[in-house]
DNA sequence: CTTGACCTTCCCATGATGGGAAGCCCCACA
DNA sequence: TGTGGGGCTTCCCATCATGGGAAGGTCAAG
């Protein structure tokens, strides 16, 4: 098939993940270790290429380097069941979802604020009034 | 006025900011040098846990350190523009929208994915198809 | 005077990433 | 055959905001 192994430099090229992330990620054990040249350099065949891209792909959907491994592990496993799979996604799900509206919180709270606020040259903000009043219930 | 400084404990608990954070935003100057005992405790007085609760709501409002470090400069300075405190807020909404957008892509295609994935008992499953087929174009 | 709760400083860890140094390796070209 | 430049190796450090914990001093109540 397909010529053999590349580096690590292309490696990073055809996969979108930098080198140095792809030590770091054989290194707590996210990938098996690359096999290597006879002087030490890092050789990685199609098969180490799809499982950077499917790392690469995950990471680009949020998911945490533990949640990969979990991930990777079930690709792995050709009995998995499609359910943990499914789990496993709509738990993030809901974890984004979280995040979105801790984040739609705070940006609907200073919207408010700054279209209470002229905005002009005069020191009078409401913006900061709200701040210095401190923390608040929410909203 | 109120009976005086308080340590730090009980600033941390009157402001909803740890010790170690306070200690934290002094060390890098987010706030002045606290006051000290003659044996070196930390003395906040009422202006302290002002500009502590100040930082807290910010912190809140999602704004980083260096945010809040011009908010406070802005919060001092009587002579402020307000229309520079409503800029500031502004670049950082548009950061949260941002940052929002991101998440909602990802959880978009996410739900996507398991919508069409049974979650069974079946190892087959589009969830681990798509990662499997690398980074994408995008959504 | 003891006890327990508090304070001090200092160091380490997190998660995922990048920066950079020192040193080895490999290929192409003269 | 020698050399230059680019790529590889490992190792250490920084980020950002936060917490954990150790070793040791302090304070107030009993």
């Amino acid at each position: 098939m397909s010529a053999g192994a590349v580096t690590i430099g292309e490696a990073a090229r055809a996969t979108g993940v930098s080198a140095k992330m792809i030590r770091y990620y054989e290194e707590t054990g996210l990938i098996a270790p690359a096999a290597r040249t006879a002087s030490g350099y890092r050789l990685y065949a199609e098969a180490d290429l799809h499982a950077l891209r499917f790392v690469r792909r995950a990471r680009d959907l949020g998911f945490s380097v533990e949640d990969i491994r979990a991930l990777l592990a079930l690709w792995h496993d050709r009995a998995r069941a499609s359910a943990q799979v499914r789990t496993l996604a709509l738990s993030h799900v809901s974890d984004l979802r979280r995040r979105i509206e801790a984040l739609e919180g705070m940006a609907r709270t200073l919207e408010n604020l700054a279209a209470h606020c002229v905005g002009d040259a005069r020191p009078d903000c409401p913006i900061l009034d709200d701040l210095a009043a401190g923390p608040h219930a929410d909203s």
